[in-house]
DNA sequence: CTGGGGACGGGGCCC
DNA sequence: AGGGCCCCGTCCCCA
């Protein structure tokens, strides 16, 4: 499943964005086009798209801290640890559990990790790091996600939603053609558009690529094998959309 | 119709 | 915590 779907789409994904119906703040990020235009940049700082107070969680009001008291899992627990979680927090994907389950299952454990999450059955050092893991995946699992409110995409984390709040904001412009980006590099690879850059090399052949994902699509033209095969007749493909399109199409084998 | 290039989106990882 | 980058992917267009 590619990544990009790892959200629920409730719009038509063959649309691209009207760039100039978006609004937002504006970041101008690239110091080719600062040197090589005349035309005056503004370069204003991002700062958080304030919000209408709706119920949906956003970028601006989602509840880091402290949470709700029905979902804070700090009462009956020591507030004064310092913060030294442990390893880098990982999403759980068992079934849900309730809160007071998860307090009866944030324990002491080993000498080294003390509270563990009821959830995911991660340990951490500190109630704090527990608590942080807890806010930022498990609690947000089990409340279901954290939803944009200008469409209606969820995700599980908060980060996942701020990145995705940028689809919406669009804060990078570009100056010499004003379509917007949701993240400076992708800024950065439409300015070479206009510049021409194509820093990417083939390695087999003299192409070059503005794009570290064309390249390695190119360096797939040059492969015998290539990474997309159906499973019907094997062959192979250098692109996932052609082996769909094969498919699509019948392949060579009655379905 | 097929294969390939161009442009771009978006989640995850790393610093 | 946030930004940059990587990787994987899609869509559109054209030869």
């Amino acid at each position: 499943m590619p990544r990009s779907f790892l959200v629920k789409k409730h719009f038509n994904a063959s649309k691209k964005p009207n760039y100039s119906e978006l609004e937002g703040p504006t970041v101008f990020i690239s110091p080719y086009v600062l040197k090589a235009l005349p035309v005056p940049v503004i370069p204003e700082v991002l700062s958080p798209v304030s919000y209408s107070p709706i119920t949906v969680w956003t970028a601006s009001n989602l509840p880091l801290s402290p949470l709700p008291s029905d979902l804070s899992p700090i009462s009956g627990y020591p507030s004064s640890l310092s913060d030294t979680s442990s390893s880098k927090d990982h999403s759980g994907s068992e079934s849900p559990r309730s809160d007071e389950d998860d307090r009866t299952q944030s324990s002491k454990l080993s000498d080294g990790e003390k509270f563990q999450c009821g959830l995911c059955n991660k340990s951490y050092s500190t109630y704090s790091g527990l608590v942080k893991h807890k806010q930022l995946h498990c609690d947000a699992q089990t409340r279901k996600s954290f939803s944009c409110k200008y469409c209606e995409k969820e995700y599980v984390s908060l980060g996942a939603l701020k990145m995705h709040i940028r689809t919406h904001t669009l804060p990078c412009v570009c100056k010499m053609c004003g379509k917007a980006f949701s993240r400076p590099w992708l800024l950065q690879g439409h300015i070479r558009t206009h510049t021409g850059e194509k820093p990417f090399s083939c390695p087999h052949c003299s192409r070059a690529f503005a794009d570290r994902s064309n390249l390695r699509a190119h360096l797939q033209t040059h492969s015998d094998v290539k990474k997309y095969q159906c499973k019907n007749c094997s062959k192979t493909f250098s692109r996932m959309s052609l082996l769909h399109k094969h498919e699509e199409s019948g392949c060579c084998v009655a379905h």
